[in-house]
RNA sequence: UGCCUCGUGGUGUAAUGGUAGCACCGCAGAUUCUGAUUCUGCUUGUUGGGGUUCGAGUCCCUGCGAGGCAACCA
C-alpha cells in the first residue's frame, strides 16, 4: 500500500490542510488511539486502531495509546494487557515521549488525575464550576428536555470557597457515591445537553485497577478526554461519530484549559487539540457491542472471547485472519460519515487474497470415505510431489505418501452423477491431485445404504497426473494415504448469526438470532505433514478451504484446525 | 416535534461546479492437475420537487428518509 493508493478521505484532507497552512502546534501530527479498558478490541475497534495510527504514519507523527481508564468499575488490568497485545498483533506500535510508565507512546488516563483535579479546582477558582448535591433524579429533571430549557441548581451560585471546601471533601472520602458531585457552570438553556452543567467529577468509592484506592472521585469522559488530548499533546484527535454534539465541550474544556495556561508546547509552539468524528464500522451478521459481546461470553453462548465466531481481534486471529488482510479491509472500507453496514464477504475477501499467496497447501479430507485401488499392489507404497504454494515457487515442494487404500471427500462422489459433475462416479475417469488418473468401477453400501467403499483402477501410464495419450480428464479430487493419514479434529465455523442485522428487534431478543449451525466439529484425516502443525500457522486445504492450527488446543501429534473461511465454490449442484 | 449529522448501483466508497468511476457481491465466458487462483465481459446508482448556472451528485430553497444527543458510561 503506497500514499496514492490510500483513500483522501475527509479526515486526511483535514490533516492535510491543517499542515500545508502550518496550523499543526509544533509540525508534528499527534493522534491517539483511546480505549477504555473495560473489555476486547473487536473489528470497530481494528478501522479506530487503522484510522488512529494509520493518519499518524502517514503524515510521519506520532499514535499514542492511551488507556482512557477514567470508570473504576468496569475497567481490569486483562482487559488493558490484551489491548495492548490486539494492537501489536494488527501490526502498530505506539510512539512519542514516555508516559508516567515509561513506555513511550503510552499512557494512562488516570496518570493524569492529578492534573484534572488541579483544573478543576481553577475552575472553581474562577467561578466556572460548582458543586451539586441534587440527586441523578433531580439532576435530570432540572437538565430538563432538549426543546425545552432546564432549571438551574439550587447550588448554581454558591460562592467558589465553599464548593472549594465541598470539591476538598468529595475527595476526601467524607461524601458517599453520588451525594455530590462537580458541574461546570455554561448554560442551562442551551438547545446542546452537553452544554447545561455537565458533571465533571462524580464520587465513585471503588477501587481503580492500576491506581488502586488513591482516589474516590473520578473525572467525567467529557472533562478527561479534552484534558488528556491537551496533556499528551494530541493535535488531532478523531474519534466515532456519537461524539459530534461533545464537540462543542470538547472545545469548551480546550478553552478553559488555555486561559489556565496549560496547554502544553511542543517546540515552542502551543498544542490545541481538535476533534475530529468519523462513522463507527458495522458489520452485518454480527454484533458489535462490547455489552453485547460480554454478555454472549457470559452466557457462555460461545467459549470466550477469542471463540472464533467472534468479531473481537483474538477471535478472529484464532480464526485465521491476518492482521495484513484486516488492514487491507480497513482501507478498503474508507472513513466517511455515512452510517454504513459492510459485507463480511469484503473482510473474507481480503483474508482470501492473502492467504492464497501465502498459506502452505496441504490436502486433508473432511468427510472420508474409503477408496480401494483394485490394481494397485496392497503393498506398495509411492511418494507424490506437490507444491506447497502452486502461486509462490520459494515455497517449494513436498512428498505425500500414496498407497492402495485412500480417503476422499464423500462430495467427491456421486453413484448416479448429474450433468457436469466432474469427480468420480462409475466408468467416470478422475484425476488425483498429483498421482494419477483413476476409473471408479463399483461402490459398496452399507447397510442403511451410505456408499461404505468405492473400488476401481489406476491408469499406470498416467502417473504424474497426466494420461500419456494425452487424453483430458477434466476432475480433479484431493486425497489422503489411508496407511499414513493422520486422524485431526477440525473445526468447521460459520457465521454467529443467521439474521443481517441481529439487533432488528433490540438487543433483548438477538441470542434468536444466533446460527445453530456457526460450529461443526468433524474428525478428518489429513496428510502426515499436517500432524506437526505449529499453532496459528496458516494453511489451505486444497479445493476445501483455509484453516489454521488453533491456537490453544493444536499439538504436534494431534493437531487441531479452525476453518477460517471456504474457498470460492462456483460448482451449482444441478 | 429542540439541536446536530448524513443521503451516489445489492454493499462500501470516489468524483472538491465540467464524461458518474473503483472495489466487493452477483452473473456469463476463457485458462487451469485446486469447479481455487488468474484473465475477459455483463447487470445495477446520484432521495423527490423547485432554483442558480453555458453546465449541478456537488451550490441555494423545500419536502422525504436515516442516524445521533436528554448515564454522576465511554
Amino acid at each position: 500500500m503506497n500514499e496514492s493508493d490510500t483513500s483522501r478521505h475527509f479526515l486526511r484532507q483535514w490533516i492535510e490542510k491543517d499542515v500545508a497552512a502550518g496550523m499543526v502546534g509544533g509540525g508534528v501530527v499527534v493522534t491517539r488511539f483511546p480505549p477504555e479498558p473495560n473489555g476486547y478490541l473487536h473489528i470497530g475497534h481494528a478501522k479506530a486502531v487503522c484510522v488512529d495510527f494509520g493518519m499518524a504514519q502517514l503524515f510521519g507523527g506520532e499514535c499514542h495509546l492511551r488507556l482512557d481508564d477514567t470508570n473504576p468499575t468496569k475497567e481490569s488490568d486483562e482487559y488493558a494487557e490484551n489491548i495492548k497485545r490486539d494492537i501489536n498483533w494488527l501490526g502498530f506500535q505506539w510512539s512519542g515521549r514516555p508516559g508516567e510508565s515509561g513506555e513511550p507512546g503510552f499512557y494512562n488516563a488516570s496518570d493524569m488525575f492529578d492534573k484534572m483535579y488541579a483544573i478543576a479546582e481553577e475552575l472553581i477558582s474562577r467561578g466556572q464550576a460548582y458543586c451539586c448535591n441534587l440527586t441523578q433524579e433531580e439532576w435530570k429533571a432540572y437538565r430538563g428536555v432538549p426543546e425545552r430549557p432546564g432549571t438551574p441548581s439550587p447550588s448554581r451560585d454558591t460562592d467558589p470557597d465553599r464548593n472549594m471546601q465541598i470539591f476538598h471533601e468529595m475527595r476526601a472520602g467524607k461524601y458517599a457515591d453520588g451525594e455530590w458531585c462537580l458541574r461546570a457552570k455554561i448554560d442551562m438553556a442551551s438547545p446542546n445537553i452537553h452544554f447545561r452543567d455537565p458533571v465533571l467529577y462524580r464520587i465513585r468509592h471503588v477501587p481503580h485497577y492500576h491506581l488502586k484506592d488513591r482516589w474516590c472521585v473520578y473525572p467525567m469522559y467529557d472533562f478527561a478526554h479534552p484534558i488528556e488530548d491537551a496533556l499528551e499533546g494530541v493535535t488531532h484527535s478523531m474519534c466515532t461519530l456519537e461524539f459530534e454534539v461533545h464537540r462543542p465541550l470538547y472545545d469548551w474544556v480546550i478553552a478553559r484549559m488555555a486561559e489556565q495556561g496549560e496547554l502544553v508546547t511542543r517546540n515552542g509552539a502551543l498544542v490545541r487539540p481538535q476533534q475530529r468524528e468519523f462513522a463507527r464500522l458495522n458489520l452485518t451478521y454480527t454484533v458489535m457491542s462490547k455489552r453485547l459481546l460480554l454478555q454472549m461470553v457470559n452466557e457462555k453462548v460461545v467459549a470466550g472471547w477469542d471463540d472464533p465466531r467472534m468479531p473481537t481481534v483474538c477471535g478472529m486471529r484464532r480464526r485465521g485472519y491476518t492482521p495484513g488482510a484486516i488492514r487491507e479491509f480497513c482501507e478498503r472500507i474508507g472513513v466517511s460519515k455515512v452510517e454504513s453496514e459492510s459485507d463480511p464477504a469484503l473482510l473474507e475477501w481480503c483474508v482470501r487474497e492473502e492467504l492464497n499467496r501465502t498459506a502452505t497447501r496441504r490436502m486433508a479430507v473432511l468427510d472420508p470415505v474409503k477408496v480401494v485401488i483394485d490394481n494397485w499392489d496392497a503393498a506398495e507404497s509411492r511418494l507424490v510431489e506437490l507444491p506447497n504454494n502452486p502461486t509462490d515457487a520459494a515455497a517449494g515442494v513436498r512428498q505425500v505418501p500414496f498407497g492402495r487404500e485412500i480417503w476422499i471427500d464423500r462430495a467427491d462422489f456421486m453413484e448416479v452423477p448429474e450433468k457436469k459433475f466432474f469427480r468420480m462416479a462409475p466408468g467416470q475417469e478422475v484425476r488425483l491431485r498429483g498421482a494419477c488418473i483413476f476409473k471408479c468401477t463399483r461402490c459398496v453400501k452399507d447397510a442403511s445404504g451410505a456408499v461404505a467403499e468405492i473400488h476401481g483402477t489406476w491408469d499406470e501410464a498416467s502417473w504424474g497426473g497426466n494420461a500419456a495419450d494425452g487424453r483430458k480428464v477434466k476432475g480433479t479430487i484431493h486425497w489422503v494415504d489411508c496407511a499414513t493419514g493422520v486422524k485431526a479434529e477440525v473445526r468447521l465455523y460459520d457465521r454467529l448469526f443467521t439474521e443481517k442485522d441481529p439487533l432488528k428487534d433490540g438487543s433483548d431478543g438477538f441470542l434468536k438470532y444466533l446460527n445453530p449451525d456457526s460450529l461443526r466439529t468433524v474428525t478428518a484425516y489429513v496428510e502426515p505433514a499436517l500432524a506437526e502443525a505449529k499453532a496459528l500457522e496458516h494453511f489451505q486445504f486444497e479445493r476445501t478451504g483455509y484453516f489454521v492450527a488453533d491456537e490453544h488446543d493444536s499439538k504436534p501429534g494431534a493437531p487441531v484446525f479452525n476453518r477460517t473461511c471456504t474457498l470460492k465454490d462456483s460448482y451449482k449442484p444441478a
